[in-house]
DNA sequence: AACACACCTGTAGCCACTACAGGTTCAAGC
DNA sequence: GCTTGAACCTGTAGTGGCTACAGGTGTGTT
């Protein structure tokens, strides 16, 4: 059996994040001590590596938690569990060409100024007036 | 002068966001009509196009507030502004890179599954160990 | 004068944690 | 057995950048 902090060094998780986790119901409530300390198993242990590894993969709590009710069920089809994780690609992959359209604004901006005053400063400008910008760079 | 309605749709912000903008003093407090309406001057609306446009690039709260102190100050050199742009810009450019390393990971995780039933789905496995990945794709 | 709609303030909620404050338990050393 | 100090406990509030109410007031048109 784990204390709480046993389990935070074996998965890379902080410990009020873990207590967070019980809270919100990703986590099972574990046993407790005689003075009332958590005290974990090591499906525990798996099943919270699982949540931070799918969290570092970017997933969401609501996903990871279809995620884990999913690979319960032994026996079903994957299917879900596959449309989960291509939606979250997806999702990625939109979130990195809005970004590199960003970034390519940026770029112009920054390479426009040439140094001088304020009053003459092309990010300024640039940053007061969209027209200068290249693309739609909407929701970021 | 402007209603925050007709403000609101001149610059493309929520009227909700325009409040809020002033609650943390972002926007400053603008005049009001006989009835407590808000009542807008063209230099707000220039304000507020400057603020949104910095948004929809990224820029933080906080780093707008520099900005606009910055941009202010019309005879100073523009090195600050420079620099606050540049740091903008490498931020967004190590974003993207976690991002593309996250999004080939689960390229690799989709790729690797087979369909079939959840006991031998490989996402789950994945998921499941960290060690099935390539990288290290820490914070994301 | 009536109506619809825009506006007002204040508060709570979103996501996924993080950071306290103020108290209790545990394990090691003496 | 006793003391120390780290680790634990609960509960609440804060982070960023808004968004969404609720319950009331102002405005402009017919």
């Amino acid at each position: 059996m784990l204390s709480i902090g046993e389990l935070a060094q074996a998965t890379g998780c902080k410990v009020e994040t873990i207590r967070y986790y019980e809270k919100i119901a990703l986590m099972p409530a574990p046993q407790r001590s005689a003075g009332n300390q958590r005290r974990y198993s090591q499906q525990h242990r798996e099943r919270l590596y699982f949540i931070r590894h799918s969290r570092d993969l970017g997933f969401s709590i609501d996903a990871i938690r279809e995620l884990l009710t999913l690979s319960d069920q032994q026996q079903r089809n994957c299917t879900a569990v596959d449309t989960l994780a291509r939606r979250h690609r997806d999702a990625v992959q939109e979130r990195i060409a809005s970004l590199l359209t960003l970034r390519d604004e940026l770029d112009r901006m920054i390479e426009g100024c040439a140094g001088g005053d304020v009053a003459h400063c092309r990010i300024i400008e640039v940053l007061s007036d969209h027209s200068h910008c290249h693309g739609d760079h909407g929701e970021v």
